[in-house]
DNA sequence: TAGATTGTTAATCGATTAACAATC
DNA sequence: TAGATTGTTAATCGATTAACAATC
């Protein structure tokens, strides 16, 4: 067992790991906070749903490393994943729509834990503008590049309808914003260098659905 | 140009394939709404970021033919993906869990349209029980079970604490559900005949995040 | 006809799994 | 020590892309 992985580089890390290193953080913070100290390589993927195999080979990935006849150790683990997310980070955050699931995102108590900041939600209907939400007052959205420039806003949530999205992501890309989380079912075009995450509820509701009439 | 694709199976559509299936579907919709009849296999790459190849390559596993020179025409193209993917159904649906963004998904208006029934919402909390969200009232948990299998309910919606989420699973799997669409961060160890989707706003973040961290 | 676009095959690329020496 | 579990390599499997004859 070498003590160097993938030749010291830690380079890219493939999609499909990085999208199961957040699954692997939420499920170690869990241990953690049940006050367990550490967890093999089978006990991860029990607890996901994944073979033993794909987490020592994800794991690859990461800049830690296991022990022989014990597994993981999880405060360790905990740290180097939050590292390689950007969990250990402060992120400034602004929603626009406030719709039912853009108001529920700008309220959602998950966030602020896990360090994002949710700075102001969005709208550009007057009938909602100033209205409160929570700690928050709905903003007119012809404010919102300013405050995304000022402020250094780094994640807009895009949850407005599809006809406004591309529109209300160009604002977001010309104010400075460097990633989008987009709701919406449109797909956005935007400079390579600014990062997309699309999350559509219809979508993996239908994914779901095809699933049930296979069946399995 | 043969006139049976696939030796005229169309049996399993591959994962990989089923989530893109859902965003042509989507596009499609809008064109159809737009008035437009015909789109060609790179039309559909560009709206979705996509290559023409991977577009052809993808429809290949429905039962729909394009047309040399024309593309696909719309109508056609709508009413194939609507059916292999469920969309021409009535799903009758539940949300366990009335925080905010279970009120809000048991809110959201897509769903009514896209054939998608929110029959009921539950929570445990006496506090929350009774409240009107729109036009439903919350109910109480340990009614779901009855309600679920009286009602020949198919999909379920876990949005409550993690902590929760594998006990209401148990309880939809008992009454009868077809599938689960699960918010919660928990992994759901559930009977290989239950369908499960996992759709995580947290995950999709900290995707994001590493992504903005590691620019591209 | 000439040109655009399809469906399909084959090649490439990436992700997952199996196997096992190293090791604590 | 004996046994459990790691990190890594190689094999398998699946997904994407490139190329092109068929065709309207």
């Amino acid at each position: 067992m070498k003590r160097v992985k993938n030749s010291g580089a830690l380079l890219r890390v493939p999609p499909a790991v990085v999208k199961r290193l957040a699954k692997y953080l939420t499920i170690v913070l869990e241990f953690h906070a049940d006050g367990v100290d550490w967890v093999s390589s089978s006990g991860l993927a029990k607890g996901l749903g994944l073979t033993s195999s794909t987490v020592r080979q994800d794991l690859t990935y990461i800049d830690f490393y296991g022990v022989s006849k014990k597994g993981y150790e999880i405060s360790g683990l905990c740290r180097v994943l939050q590292s390689i997310l950007g969990a250990d980070a402060k992120w400034k955050v602004v929603v626009a729509g406030a719709g039912n699931i853009g108001s529920a995102l700008a309220l959602h108590q998950e966030f602020a834990r896990k360090g994002f900041v949710i700075m102001g939600l969005y709208d550009s209907s007057k009938r909602k503008i100033g209205k409160k939400m929570g700690r928050l007052v709905i903003q007119d959205i012809a404010d919102m590049p300013d405050f995304i420039s000022k402020e250094g806003v780094d994640v807009g949530i895009i949850a407005v309808p599809s006809a406004a999205a591309q529109h209300v992501a160009d604002m977001m890309v010309f104010a400075g914003i460097k990633g989008i989380l987009n709701l919406a079912v449109t797909h956005l075009a935007l400079p390579q260098d600014i990062s997309v995450v699309d999350f559509r509820v219809m979508s993996s509701l239908l994914e779901l659905t095809h699933l049930i009439k296979t069946r399995s």
